[in-house]
RNA sequence: GUGGCCAUAGCUCAAUGGUAGAGCUCCAGAUUGUGGUUCUGGUUGUUGCGGGUUCGAGUCCCGUUGGCCACCCCA
């Protein structure tokens, strides 16, 4: 083991890796982009005064933050959505409403990292500024599904539970809550999966009867029916349920909440979001108020559940085998053709047995081989898959390979 | 940040306190131009690091670093 080792929490990307990464990526992107979701992104690094305006000083405990040569305060982003309210309060007069953003990008905290929780990870962040309707609600939760679904994941690997902290709020409201408590036992009912009953109890109270009772009846919400209406019309109910134990611990939400998770119940949750209609209000200082909404998706516990599910990468469409040295330099005459016509070729870059070359061909998931020795001005094309083997002349060699580069069917 | 468990070859793991091993991977061959199988041979370790106990430590003790798990917190 060298002294040399990655961070605590930080990843190496081997080719592998990277590959499951960019699958990832690319399929994020397809799917918000079929949503008219637009790409933007914003610094990794931020002033930690921008955190802790949304989220207090507690924040600061799990930020991965130091102070920069020039004695600023910054911190390695935690999330997105301040740096979001931020661009949109400075820039929001020159689009069009609503906005539809979607980012992908690194994010970081400071803590000890467990399985699917490390100091860094890459998020997908989608966004709806600027339109209250509940319309935006149902097309950002179809969002999150399909994304999901486009990893050939079904209703029966995850689910997505929607629930509604004006639920909550109304329910607080009519047991006359005192206002300044409602954090707290928003918290506690967040928390209320992972704590016993007696310690949920506890902590509420007087109101333990009657969230409990919530807990065992459901409850009933024309906001909540609403939402998934509109998903049964898209034909995506079966991803959801309602489930008002859902709250979420970040403190800005407002309306529609909801989160992701497997359907086996072992990973952490795969995506979460909800309605934050004040937080670019508050952090713009007032200069801007709009409605907005978001989710975000991380790729480490997607990772997890995808995996095995991806196909072996093929690295190149063609390996050339040089059979005869003689032949180098034909040989290379020819990769070079074949690349600037957008085929993925590699070569040996030293003589080499010609079973070797196979051997290599094989391995780097070559579609086709194509031989250069004895048959000059003729070359052969074999078909690694079938074993065929054609000779042709090099110079027609072009009419006989597939039309489109990626050779991918 | 707190606590528990763990750390041996590139990977997965063996080795009563007594000379550090296996499988896989990787590399090279199996009469000289054909790949997924098979066979043969070969490389690789300051046993995470630093101390201590002992005639002798991979093994026991302390520290440290890293990993896993729980707590905390959740973006």
């Amino acid at each position: 083991m060298s002294a040399m080792q990655p961070l605590p929490g930080f990843r190496d990307f081997l080719p592998d890796d990277c590959a499951a990464r960019n699958y990832i990526f690319e399929k994020w992107r397809e799917v918000a982009r079929r949503y008219g979701f637009v790409e933007w992104d914003g610094p990794v690094l931020e002033p930690t005064e921008l955190y802790k305006k949304k989220s207090g000083n507690e924040i600061v405990g799990q930020l991965f933050n130091f102070t920069d040569k020039g004695e600023r305060e910054v911190a390695l982003r935690p999330e997105l959505t301040p740096t979001l309210a931020r661009v949109v309060a400075a820039h929001e007069r020159e689009f069009r409403k609503p906005l539809k953003w979607f980012s992908i990008g690194q994010f970081f905290r400071y803590e000890k990292q467990q399985r699917g929780r490390l100091r860094e990870h890459y998020q997908l962040n989608c966004d709806i500024i600027g339109e209250s309707d509940l319309a935006a609600d149902v097309e950002l939760v179809a969002l999150a599904i399909d994304i999901l679904r486009g990893f050939g994941l079904t209703e029966k690997d995850f689910v997505v539970r929607i629930s509604d902290r004006e639920f909550w709020t109304d329910f607080l409201r009519d047991k006359n809550v005192p206002e300044e408590r409602w954090p707290e036992m928003l918290q506690t009912i967040d928390k209320s999966e992972r704590e016993s009953r007696e310690k949920t109890a506890e902590k509420l109270g007087m109101l333990a009867d009657p969230v409990f009772e919530v807990f065992n009846k459901g409850a009933t919400s024309a906001k909540l029916d609403n939402l998934v209406e509109g998903l049964r019309a898209r034909g995506l109910a079966e991803f959801v349920d309602v489930d008002v134990r859902i709250v979420r611990g970040l403190a800005y939400y407002t309306g529609t909440v909801f989160e992701v998770f497997d359907r086996g119940g072992k990973l952490r949750a795969i995506a979460g979001g909800g309605r934050y209609d004040n937080l670019i209000a508050q952090l713009s200082d007032n200069a801007v108020s709009m409605p907005a909404l978001g989710f975000a998706m991380g790729d480490v516990v997607l990772g997890e559940l995808i995996r095995g599910r991806l196909q072996p990468e093929r690295k190149i469409d063609i390996y050339i085998v040089i059979a005869k040295e003689t032949r180098r330099a034909d040989a290379l005459a020819q990769v070079q053709q074949l690349r600037d016509r957008g085929y993925r070729v590699d070569f040996p870059l030293t003589s080499a047995k010609v079973g070797k070359q196979f051997q290599t061909a094989e391995d780097l998931g070559a579609t086709l081989a194509i031989l250069y020795g004895d048959e000059w001005p003729q070359v052969k094309i074999k078909t690694l898959a079938t074993r065929e083997e054609k000779l042709v002349s090099h110079q027609e060699l072009s009419a006989h390979l597939p039309a489109h580069p990626s050779l991918s069917s």
